[in-house]
DNA sequence: GCAGTATATGTTAACGTTAACAACAAATAG
DNA sequence: CTATTTGTTGTTAACGTTAACATATACTGC
């Protein structure tokens, strides 16, 4: 593998020209910043990261925490992700992905070590749930953090606003003549899920609407629990015409159980999902749905965690960015 | 966060001496090994990788490259994970986790990168597909590499026999009085599921019984596939008396769907899976699978792979290490 | 008791890069 | 035409670690 002072020697330049060249500096004269970079692509030359870790005290990389019940139980999470991997992509940075659970990040001391050692230069975190031990850890060691679909106070978040979404989803319903309204919801211990059944409630009692308590799905953001859930209530007896999904996944495990038991959607039964996952599009019926921009709110993450790691973490004050949501009209709900 | 230096003028050792006891080398007196780790642990310190990396040319970062598909459709490969992790977590090597598919590893010379960069040591592959581009790549260009779940000529892998584990599953079923039997297959362009399907067929005609094509159900490795399929097969007629599924969480997906049209398992219809995945044993009935050894099947991947970095691929000849598979008994298949 | 070996410690240079400063030439101002 | 600024290039030291060699001391065998 060339060196810098490879190039250097071939060019005739000091290895200090190269490198500003190789770092786009100013202070380069055409013709050096012409030959150096034509031997660079000759030599096909790329600096050595552990050098550049080394005079810089910097990784240049990004940890990726989530937990598996994520990766198993949502497809939402691949959008964000590629969302963050495009744009870190543009601007040097690497990303590594920690599993959490796994004992990479199982233990405060090993996250720390990490930070300390200068293997991860800042975190962005996917949704972490209530409890989630190492929030502690990155808040009060000042980490620069990231955290996407939750808002945490003190911290930088990219989120919706979950009740503003929730609110679009259920009055579009009303507005096509729904009045028996039944809701899936995500698991316990997650604020999306949280901030959306509350937000559920809300609304049904702004529109002086009946709140049924056995229209409540437990879905766990997952299609299996969704699916089996939903044929139960199937087994007890009277349906409302219309449910609301806090995600496309429960959406689509519920509209599977509906149509193994020949219920007609819409005609029987209208359904609504939040996310707008791919899968969304391709089931029969369509989905309508709450669509987050989670393609967009990965590129914001990966932007906001590169300026904090540059300008420093503790410098910048916290922010929440939060994104619009919109409905997506296709073919699952039916105007009464 | 402290250097060696630090410790050194603490302890009074060069610090060389401190090295040598950091990376437990012979010839330090008892003494000074003593102080020196009483002063490592006062100052709480860990060798900065950076520094090691440059010096011995290094990273001790093994990458783990999987699909998306696959963290999606099975549960299997987080047991594989764990088995290794928990290995290299004994070895002082870290695991970095490639989804391909992303960009990270999505051509060639991102994947050359990782090595020449020495940002890698070498890869663990999971499962690969038949057509994975970057097979070629990790062979032309000698990258340690261990497979995990296939065989490839020329690679080391670890896996099973899954001619004699098939062969397993389907003379248990016949030994149980089963003549009539059905298969959910797995993805088609993965070695796993063609070898399976192969033994199947092969087992069934070695004991004379009927090959139907009808009772195929494509499950693509996944749980929703195979219940949409086995919804199919139900709507169409007649069901075989015991179902082979490739995979744990196709015999889960096909069984629910059972259970939503109350086929009762074992009681109307047998069902063995392959795997033996956690939720194997959580459901209703308990599954009867032929179990892969995953956990072990990672870590002796995890050693593999640190032998081949530490002596260098090109001096150890390849080799496949095939693990047992085994029966286990529980309660989803009746003797008739 | 002396060469020879083993054990314990230290010194120097190197890995590849960048920051900080120094040097020099060319351009501008007065 | 000198003084000052601007632009371009180079030199040196540093980041934290380990390899290779050097030195010193203690232990062996005869």
């Amino acid at each position: 593998m060339a060196t810098i002072s490879d190039i250097s020697k071939k060019t005739g330049y000091s290895i200090m020209t190269v490198s500003r060249v190789i770092n786009n500096s100013k202070n380069v004269s055409e013709k050096a910043r012409k030959a150096i970079a034509t031997a660079v692509k000759d030599f096909n030359y790329t600096p050595n990261s552990a050098a550049r870790r080394l005079v810089k005290q910097k990784s240049q990389t990004i940890g990726l925490i989530i937990t598996y019940e994520q990766i198993f139980s949502s497809y939402y999470f691949l959008t964000i992700m590629k969302g963050i991997e495009e744009k870190l992509e543009k601007t040097d940075y690497n990303l590594i992905m920690y599993a959490s659970n796994s004992p990479n990040v199982s233990s405060e001391a090993k996250l720390l070590n990490l930070i300390n050692q200068k293997l991860i230069d800042g975190f962005l975190v996917i949704a972490p749930s209530k409890d989630e031990f190492f929030m502690n850890t990155l808040h009060t060691n000042k980490i620069p953090t990231v955290i996407i679909g939750a808002s945490y106070p003190f911290f930088n978040c990219v989120d919706v606003d979950n009740n503003k979404a929730t609110f679009l989803g259920i009055e579009y319903l009303i507005k096509k003549g729904h009045k028996s309204i039944g809701m899936i919801r995500g698991t316990k211990n997650r604020y999306d899920a949280i901030e959306r059944e509350k937000a559920f409630i809300e609304c049904l009692e702004k529109h002086g609407l009946e709140i049924n308590k056995r229209w409540f799905i437990d879905g766990q953001f997952e299609y299996r629990q969704a699916h089996l859930n939903t044929l139960k209530l199937l087994d007890e007896g009277t349906l409302p015409t219309a449910l609301f999904a806090a995600n496309d996944l429960m959406a689509i495990g519920s509209m599977d159980a509906l149509h193994s038991r020949n219920v007609k959607i819409p005609g029987d039964i209208s359904i609504i999902g939040f996310d707008d996952i791919d899968l969304a599009k391709l089931i029969q019926p369509p989905l309508t749905t709450v669509r987050q921009p989670l393609y967009n709110m990965g590129e914001a993450a990966a932007s906001r965690i590169v300026e904090l790691v540059e300008k420093g973490a503790k410098k910048t004050a916290s922010q929440t960015i939060r994104m619009d949501t919109e409905i997506v009209e296709r073919e699952s709900v039916k105007k009464l």
